[in-house]
DNA sequence: CTGTTAGCGCGTTCAA
DNA sequence: TTGAACGCGCTAACAG
């Protein structure tokens, strides 16, 4: 058997307004609904047309000519994140009911496809697009032809909307809960904050709730590259602990990835989270639970975070041109044994 | 400040045509690198102009002509499932190796979407497609209008290539890694297996492979839906454990998703791998070594299974009509301590 | 080497 | 109520 049968030519207007006895405008008119301006003995035969050509208009030729591709794309730092897969299905529901397609464009934390991405974007006249972690400060992004909303706070203001985690909020809630559970020193470990300002946003909470407590040691961690760095990370989490003797130690890791590297740090100097230390982590991994005693996280709304991002592109997409805004949502603390 | 400023029109190639004082011809043959055939001195207006207006040309309009879209999609049935995520990023590398856009299509296990989504990708004219883990058996299947390769073997054969892990070799590499390393009760777990090619073949080799051993004790679960039905799935592995009592225990699990659940079940149960019984994975989660003392996996080679699904297509794309074929690649054994 | 012309498939005047 | 004709932005056939 071969494959790839072009053969099957699919019809076009034309051919369904020649079967139904009838213009190309009478069958345009059935496929946009004006049904008020069309005879039901038309209407009839245009229906019976359409069903034995079995035609489908192309979407490419309507989005020629409408100027709309009813397209919309969400840009990625990195598609192996589980926190942007979430978004993604939240907001690819919200594309489904209301009838738009989602491009994915993933970056791949290489700066210079985000660049190529966007161009790209305008090429394929896109109505709409969702940016999530993009770190350019090209002046591309100024004047893009069409809308955009903004997945967490992650550039200087550009007027854009923005959709995500209240951070502070979140952060708070983490701190007080160790802090109440009897952590004395706290260690706050992130990846690069340059140009995050999601990360940044947390690491700033953190301090400012811990510089208010008092007796309670906090300290920020900073290592720019977690794939290359393991020894960087191994010797200060045991400077944090060697510092903090007999106090209760806790980590916070400011990501999933980072929670990830930070337990086979510890798996690596056999310290054991649960019993040797606290450990608390941003996102809530699916294999939190079963990592050892469990960990405790803090879970984001991911899908509605996608999916109201969605509606606030699609309100600008509908031409509301009022001052840009931001829709932050609570996150939820999920206790396991890592803290107790 | 104020979002959403279609105000700026996209120059079009008669803006260019005019103001580089030619025809669109000679721009069109200039976007599609004709120089051959144009002066030096059009060709350097052509570019003055080009830069000027800061034009791109529309894909829209570029595809309508052309009957070509330089649009390829992926259809999967899961996008949480990180087996899948990683193809997508060999796919993704290889379309922009090629000048393609990706389109990713989450049937997210609804299988009302799949329908949906190819109806969708006919609309858009697309160029091609990479179905990963379809289960519809409807005959929209036969003749679509464009190329078709499949990822992992999931349906009756419809003469679609194929690509994918070798199952036999890699369930023959497990099951005999464990036999050799003293297991003498081994349950093989999955989930459904109707309608799923790669969870059959795994199977029945498992039961064959057993089978041929002397001594060795060797079964299969079937569980329909494991977020349902958890209390079926601890029951299950609790019976096998009190059958094989005093026996070297083992568990294979089919794919990541299982794995997870498995995990989760034995920490219900207070079982622990590595200790009083084996785990070997198919598939290697990013978490496979943070999960209690580790866990041995069957890595399959998914970015190059990406990659090379793609130049499947590719050929595909260039008219190749001969016989469907098969690409299977080895999988490779990652011991870790829940099978010393 | 270059420009004019005719569509690709569709939506939209405008006149009947 | 209906349909003919034009054009969206681009490429290709055909003349020059």
């Amino acid at each position: 058997m071969t494959n790839n049968r072009q053969s099957i030519k699919k019809a076009t207007i034309s051919d369904v307004a020649k079967l139904a006895k009838t213009g190309k405008t009478s069958v345009s008119r059935y496929l946009n609904g004006e049904f008020g301006i069309l005879s039901a003995t038309l209407k009839e035969r245009i229906e019976q047309a359409i069903k034995e050509l079995n035609y489908r208009p192309n979407q490419m030729a309507r989005s020629l000519k409408k100027g709309q591709t009813k397209l919309i794309a969400l840009i990625l730092a990195d598609i192996t994140n589980p926190y942007s897969v979430e978004v993604m299905k939240g907001l690819e529901a919200a594309c489904q009911d209301n009838g738009y397609t989602l491009l994915v464009c993933n970056i791949n934390k290489e700066k210079a496809k985000e660049k190529y991405f966007l161009q790209l974007l305008m090429d394929y006249n896109v109505d709409g697009v969702i940016i999530h972690a993009l770190r350019t400060q090209d002046s591309i992004l100024r004047d893009l032809p069409f809308p955009v909303v903004l997945v967490d706070r992650r550039m200087s203001d550009l007027g854009y909307d923005i959709v995500g985690l209240d951070n502070i909020q979140a952060t708070t809630l983490a701190s007080n809960y160790l802090i109440d559970s009897g952590f004395e020193a706290i260690i706050f470990i992130t990846e690069s904050l340059t140009g995050v300002g999601t990360r940044q946003e947390r690491v700033n909470t953190f301090k400012k709730i811990v510089k208010q407590q008092k007796g309670i040691v906090g300290e920020v961690v900073e290592i720019e590259d977690m794939n290359q760095q393991t020894e960087l990370l191994d010797q200060h989490i045991v400077s944090f602990c060697q510092k903090c003797r007999g106090m209760r130690k806790a980590i916070v890791t400011v990501n999933g990835s980072v929670t990830l590297h930070v337990s086979l740090a510890l798996k690596r100097l056999n310290i054991i989270w649960g019993k040797d230390i606290g450990l608390l982590s941003f996102d809530d991994p699916v294999w939190a639970s079963v990592a050892g005693v469990g960990i405790t996280t803090l879970r984001q709304p991911t899908y509605k975070i996608g999916y109201s991002s969605f509606e606030m592109l699609h309100r600008r997409m509908q031409g509301d041109h009022s001052e840009a805004k931001e829709y932050l949502y609570p996150g939820e603390l999920i206790i396991r044994d890592s803290t107790n």
